[in-house]
DNA sequence: CCTACCGATCGGTAGG
DNA sequence: CCTACCGATCGGTAGG
């Protein structure tokens, strides 16, 4: 086990260096948070990077592919910034109340110049059918399945109503953050969702 | 000063005659709701319309203007379909209460194709500085406003917050049902809500 | 990963 | 409100 971990770490240590496709798909997701997956254009991005855009082009096959790969990252991302960190937790309330308070201080120091990905891009896909919405809905929807997992071991009589409303005030508190620059909205939010919490 | 500016609105909705313009600016709100307000084009608006590029272009001036004009149309649809028919309540808990259920009904109802404008436009242009993000801002904000103002007539102890929270549960319902199609969204949302109003 | 292209469409202009 | 344009940029391709 020790050595399993050191020879993780060794590895990635030698594998630090991102490829390419890493370099790109990185600044996909910080793009993508201002101007959506549609303004995330392959020459802005190739020209960001500086590569041509054909060659750019070749990592993704398509605007949708590059789309897809986006969304892929945006998750991975999550998952490494703001659910693993949350695993220590023991699950049910506790896990809960980890997964929330990561991500609304993930938002709330601006990791991504957009704000929530998952806002941006599901305000801009919601309505427009197709892979690209069906990746944003597969992506949010383990989240909140996660987020009602651990409200269901927590005991929570309706599992699904309490993450709907906790997800509505982490959404609210990201909207109001970016659109107003409330530097009060995280505090509502965080108000409102412990008082919701088991 | 947001009282009057939804009054003003109101009355010049009541009063002006169809003309190009108002025929341009109604499919200009419906286009944007989906596509958002950088994906309106003026050419596919021209084209929607039966119109040439540049006739339709010499209406706005630019695509900003065009955005400005779209955003202010909206507004104006919004205390015509939303604020007025509530006007009827008296004000306080029961102006509160109505102001809620018409909007959800009227997201429900899919009166425009993308679901609610403000949840579109305002997640694409939350942090992107200009013109654009202000008249977003300030049409968001004069609804909060009101809303604010009625819970306070209401005797409510933090309007604010309580705007916060309810706001925050009309966009999740709104995003759930554009996102997943989940037809117990709305439902979901007057239940939070409900228990939520005094 | 590159250069050199392609047709389509973008916002915008000239002139009527 | 139109026709006829403009340069820039879009997604994408050919060929190396």
């Amino acid at each position: 086990m020790h050595e399993r971990s050191l020879a993780t770490i060794a590895s990635m240590a030698l594998t630090t260096a991102p490829s390419t496709r890493d370099q790109i798909l990185a600044r996909a997701v910080e793009l993508a948070s201002v101007e959506g997956l549609e303004g995330l254009t392959i020459g802005r991005l190739a020209s960001d990077l500086s590569l041509s855009k054909s060659g750019l082009f070749a990592h993704f096959g398509s605007k949708e592919g590059l789309q897809l790969a986006t969304i892929d990252e945006a998750a991975r991302r999550f998952v490494r910034d703001v659910v693993e960190p949350a695993l220590g937790a023991p699950e049910g309330a506790p896990r809960l109340r980890a997964l929330c308070d990561r991500y609304l201080d993930y938002l709330e120091r601006r990791t991504l110049p957009g704000g929530c990905f998952w806002a941006a891009v599901t305000a801009e896909f919601d309505s427009r059918p197709g892979p690209v919405r069906d990746a944003v809905r597969d992506g949010l929807a383990a989240w909140l399945a996660e987020l009602e997992r651990q409200a269901a071991v927590a005991g929570v009589e309706n599992p699904r109503q309490l993450i709907f409303e906790v997800w509505a005030l982490v959404q609210a508190a990201n909207s109001r953050f970016e659109l107003f620059e409330d530097a009060e909205a995280f505090s509502r939010a965080r108000t409102s969702i412990e008082a919701l919490l088991p």
